[in-house]
DNA sequence: CAATCTTTATAAAATCTTTATATATCTATA
DNA sequence: TATAGATATATAAAGATTTTATAAAGATTG
């Protein structure tokens, strides 16, 4: 994935934060840190991240608090890492609306198994992958594509070939090279396919077919997805 | 639909079994019991729980296996209960899709809380309480939907159907996908089931089935349900 | 028995493939 | 520089195939 998710650490203890924000960062998470209550509440009312790492013993304010106000309009994931290990805790962590609880001293592997859980359960929730272009939109997760504002009707050919090449916005895709992703490997000869559906895209997507804007023709090679904007 | 949750144990202990029945009883679940991975799947095959507990040690196969081919299809949440306290297991499953994992022998409060974790997370993803369309209204927990105001006869299979289309609306979900959500994991070829009962759906909610505004057929991919009422 | 689900048969629609032909681009040569 | 021939690309449309819709008969369930 293009952009790293963010995990805020909230934590008294100077060695631990700093385990933590090695190990994540070597597994390219951004890390943010904080070590007292006050601070980790408004590090993450200024930049929410897509997690929050937090110790019940903080020295300002009691854990179970911190993760109550947090509750109160944070989404994201919270992972607990505590010392204290009494069923009493766990049970108010959890219903105070921590994701997971993880007791001191733990093991890397693990929470690092435990945040990739948590993250999968929080952000499938609202991830909508789009390509935005100036006037074209393709909604990857809805499959649809937009024209203007405009719904466009695409056949399943048309929307793959469509979505290849705005996945590659701005490089040269051989005819081979599309024919075996669209087609399958047996298709590598049948340009006479690809030179139909870049028609037909063209004639739905181009607001002058014979000057296509988008798809633009490398002769003898392939074809090129051209809609860079910004960048 | 009653409110109670219902819970599914995968374990080869009696004991286990037991002692998790009467607890989780007591707790307000509704409980089904299988001892081998083979009853266990057919199990949540038929009436797929809204929370699996599932152990590793099975007789029949590997409970990882059993994990890995439950989340082919199943969406609801898994609780790993296991003897098995190697990092290497805890990591495996949780990637394998596990909601949490928890090592016996376990304490029934942290357990409890545990469910009660993971039923909110994962029916949080279905929070809402009532779909509302145009002229079409699917109240979630009644289990009733109305047209115009009036209220519509469903089969448990139509329903099931509606739902899960309205549900992601905007969204085309794919043959495989439905057949899989509706029919389970055995019946992703029975394409014809679909348009059977897509048919059946448009004739009671479509004004003019002949051109549904509400079930979208996207050729060779699957259905959309669209009702997209903002911009 | 009645309601529902599954299966079969067939019609209709949509999409893909193929063919034919037109257009554009390039290159060698007068 | 014009021009013919060769190569590559574009477009339209007919034919073939696949996919979808619908009705209705059989099977199953409670």
């Amino acid at each position: 994935m293009s952009t790293k998710m963010n995990i805020l650490i909230i934590d008294d203890e100077v060695q631990i934060r700093k385990l933590l924000e090695i190990t994540l960062n070597s597994y390219d998470y951004n890390t943010m840190s904080a070590s007292t209550a006050k601070e980790g509440i408004s590090f993450s009312v200024i930049h929410p991240p897509d997690l929050i790492i937090l110790d019940l013993g903080l020295p300002d304010d009691d854990g179970q608090n911190v993760l109550k106000k947090l509750r109160e309009w944070y989404l994201g994931a919270i992972i607990i890492l505590s010392v204290r290990s009494s069923e009493e805790d766990i049970v108010k962590a959890l219903d105070n609306g921590a994701n997971d609880y993880l007791t001191k001293p733990f093991r890397t592997g693990e929470l690092l198994a435990r945040i990739r859980m948590a993250l999968r359960q929080t952000q499938n929730l609202n991830t909508v992958q789009k390509l935005e272009f100036d006037n074209l939109s393709i909604d990857l997760t809805a499959r649809t594509v937009t024209l203007d504002n405009e719904p466009l009707k695409l056949t399943a050919t048309e929307y793959s070939l469509l979505t290849l090449l705005a996945k590659n916005d701005g490089k040269v895709l051989t005819h081979q090279y599309i024919l075996k992703q669209i087609w399958g490997p047996g298709y590598t000869l049948q340009s006479q396919y690809l030179r139909v559906f870049v028609g037909q895209l063209r004639k739905k997507i181009e607001h002058n077919p014979n000057n296509p804007k988008f798809i633009v023709t490398e002769s003898c090679i392939g074809y090129r997805f051209c809609a860079k904007v910004e960048e």
